[in-house]
RNA sequence: GCCGAAAUAGCUCAGCGGUAGAGCAACUGAUUCGUAAUCAGUAGGCCCCCGGUUCAAAUCCGGGUUUCGGCACCA
């Protein structure tokens, strides 16, 4: 006898083992239909998995959150089934599910064209047609690693291999291919319905590391119906639209060229978007008990060995070698510099906390791959700043910038925020004990400033533990931008130190902290996220006075000196022009305000107010317009 | 840096051995018009760069640069 809990509480017996299929049809046959797994005790199986003992058990169905990553690795191995039909001489390596879809890395000699992607998506649909079975099976795994190299299977063989010996290996069988894999499955290939899509291919090293052969990777995206793929690349052309490559281009924010390679040229309107972050900012740090600096673009090289960068990061630092032959090292980062400033004079345990910012520029040789829009650049600024305390400080300093953080994204329109963890690197400098130190500090001041984080091992900086804060835009992409460090290390390798209330030598420790990151990449973050709709605040133009007849030009010219010296940034478009014209262009131009101006509204002294994207039109008295616009056009916080 | 693709007018793209094209934008003229494209005309090109093949190269071949999509990297 075999009972099974279903998740309602109900008890079902069985006279002997019974397999998730039985369960379903033993439940009913409409339920048998849409099964696609099990889940015993909480552990998501095959459909084909035999019960012996009495266990809770629940059938997954496409509703369930999880089916979607099962049916996105069954459409990895049908893509591996298709290309091992198509290209024998391929060998297949890993793939698994990931975000919207999945992907699977083959070794060919031959790259895959965008033409055999049509072919091999094809044959995927040809296999879901044939409706094969999904079989597991085990083998030991000596056995396996032989059966793998028999079939000339390298890179499975050598996965297989990394597996502790004594472990059965469970493999997975559809029609004529078998692939190594832990499961679980959906039954059969047809399963996988017509919801997909092969996307691109790609470069992928081996075991995501760069010393190892590369292999290719085909993407494709994988849904329940057909109605979220088409939702699924609809977003896709909405996220490409807002690309803000494209915007900047259209909206005449910035420009980059040959020239200047991973560097940005700054045109007037995008300047102004600069400008107004950059005071925004600057007034939200003064506001919390910043103080602002600047310091050299060029440091000598010696700096940099002292800190301990030039280990670690020489072969992307800009070096110069001067006519009296000094070396010296455009500055990739602002700390050192800050802790030159911090050790001049005697620091007293009074200064501190003493919080150093400074919207740093600075240059890194990134690789030529890496570089991406204005998003990765050589030459940015950093909002960056560098807290020098006390250990006991750590915790107080975390609360407060963390509210400062929220509020900032807040501002900007950003409210959904993760926050990473991200502990002890494998090459890093400081002993252990510091290390345990800081990482015990950072994480418990994280706890007291109420952040849910998510542990990411490894990933810390070479001088401390970080965290990481990750904002989620308006089409869901995720941006990790802010960050806070705890730095025990450079204070020691640069000896900064102040004078502690005992009257003795005391090290500080140093809080690397920033907010947008880079002021490059949060412009454009900015732009995506809005699709260059900018509110009225962050606007470039604020607004435009656009007139129907010339007879109205000079009533607009005064409403454009009203709207100036209200401090609004406004044009005046008075060319002879239809009006349909104007508001098309000015639309397109994402200028959140037009104020249009006829003969009516010359003589009343009003305004015809339209929005952005709006279809209607406000009649106004012009000076509840200007009284309206100048407090929606102040900058939060002020 | 690695794998793959691409580069033609300001933008989007066609042309793929035989005189460089379209739409939009720009410019000029006419039109004074009530909320997302008025009409007509004009101008605009080192076809990414350097070599090679050829009677002839935007087109074929080689090298380079940059960009795009990933991977790796990201103090």
């Amino acid at each position: 006898m075999v009972a099974i809990t279903l998740p309602d509480g109900s008890v079902r017996s069985f006279d002997g083992p019974v397999t998730g299929a039985e369960i379903a049809q033993a439940i009913g046959t409409g339920l048998a239909k849409s099964a696609l797994a099990i889940r015993i005790d909480g552990v998501m199986k095959d459909l084909g998995t035999t019960l012996t003992a009495d266990a809770r058990v629940a059938i997954v169905t496409r509703k369930d959150a999880e089916a979607l990553e099962l049916l996105r690795h069954d459409a990895a191995h049908i893509m591996a089934e298709a290309v091992k039909e198509l290209y024998p001489d391929t060998q297949v390596t890993i793939g698994p599910a990931i975000e919207n879809g999945f992907y699977y890395d083959f070794a060919r000699e031959h790259p895959f064209t965008p033409d055999d992607l049509e072919t091999i998506e094809q044959r995927m649909r040809e296999i879901v047609a044939r409706d094969e079975a999904i079989t597991r099976e085990e083998m030991d795994r000596d056995a396996a690693v032989a059966f793998f190299l028999g079939m000339g299977e390298k890179y499975k063989a050598e996965l297989i291999a990394a597996i502790p010996e004594g472990q059965a290996i469970s493999l997975y069988r559809q029609g004529g291919f078998i692939d190594l894999c832990r499961g679980p499955h959906l039954p059969s290939t047809a399963k996988l319905g017509k919801a997909f899509k092969l996307m691109k291919v790609a470069g992928a090293y081996w075991r995501g590391d760069s010393r190892n052969e590369m292999l290719q990777r085909i993407y494709g995206t994988a849904w329940f119906d057909e109605k979220e793929l088409a939702a699924y690349l609809t977003m896709l052309e909405e996220a490409e639209k807002r690309d803000h490559r494209r915007l900047g281009r259209d909206m005449g924010l910035f420009h980059q060229q040959e020239e200047a390679v991973g560097a940005v040229f700054w045109h007037p309107k995008g300047w102004q978007l600069w400008r107004t972050v950059e005071s925004y900012m600057r007034r939200r740090l003064e506001q919390n008990g910043y103080q602002e600096v600047k310091t050299p673009q060029l440091v000598d090289f010696s700096l940099w060995e002292a800190s301990g960068h030039a280990d670690k990061f020489s072969e992307s630092m800009f070096t110069i070698k001067t006519q009296d032959e000094r070396h010296l090292a455009v500055k990739p980062m602002n700390c050192p510099c800050h802790v030159q400033i911090f050790r001049t004079g005697i620091k007293s345990y009074r200064d501190l906390p003493l919080r150093m910012a400074e919207f740093g520029s600075c240059h890194r040789y990134e690789p030529s791959g890496a570089l991406h829009g204005i998003m990765r650049v050589r030459a940015f600024t950093q909002d960056d700043a560098h807290i020098f305390c006390t250990e006991d400080q750590i915790t107080s300093e975390t609360i407060a910038f963390c509210e400062l953080l929220k509020s900032v994204y807040a501002d900007f329109g950003f409210t959904d925020i993760r926050v990473k963890f991200s502990d002890r690197p494998v090459k890093r400098a400081g002993s252990d004990v510091s290390w345990d130190k800081s990482e015990n500090a950072l994480r418990s001041a994280a706890e007291a400033a109420g952040l849910e984080m998510t542990l990411n091992p490894g990933e810390g900086a070479f001088y401390g533990p970080k965290l990481e804060f990750v904002l989620r835009d308006a089409i869901g992409r995720d941006w990790q931008c802010g960050t806070l460090q705890v730095d025990t290390v450079l204070p020691e390798r640069l000896d900064a130190h102040y004078i502690a209330e005992d009257g003795s030598k005391t090290r500080p420790v140093m809080l690397h902290r920033a907010i947008l990151g880079s002021f490059e990449r949060f412009l454009g973050i900015l732009i995506e996220h809005h699709a260059g709709r900018f509110p009225v605040w962050l606007a470039p133009v604020q607004v435009v006075v656009a007139t129907i007849t010339s007879e109205a030009d000079a009533y607009a010219r005064d409403v454009l000196t009203r709207l100036k010296a209200a401090g609004l940034r406004a044009e005046l478009d008075i060319r002879n022009e239809k009006i349909n014209y104007k508001v098309r262009e000015h639309s397109l131009a994402k200028v959140p305000v037009m104020l249009v101006v006829g003969k009516r509204e010359a003589e009343t002294q009003a305004v015809a107010v339209r929005r952005l994207g709006g279809t209607t039109q406000e009649i106004l008295a012009l000076d509840d317009v200007i009284a309206k616009l100048t407090a929606e056009a102040t900058v939060p916080g002020a």
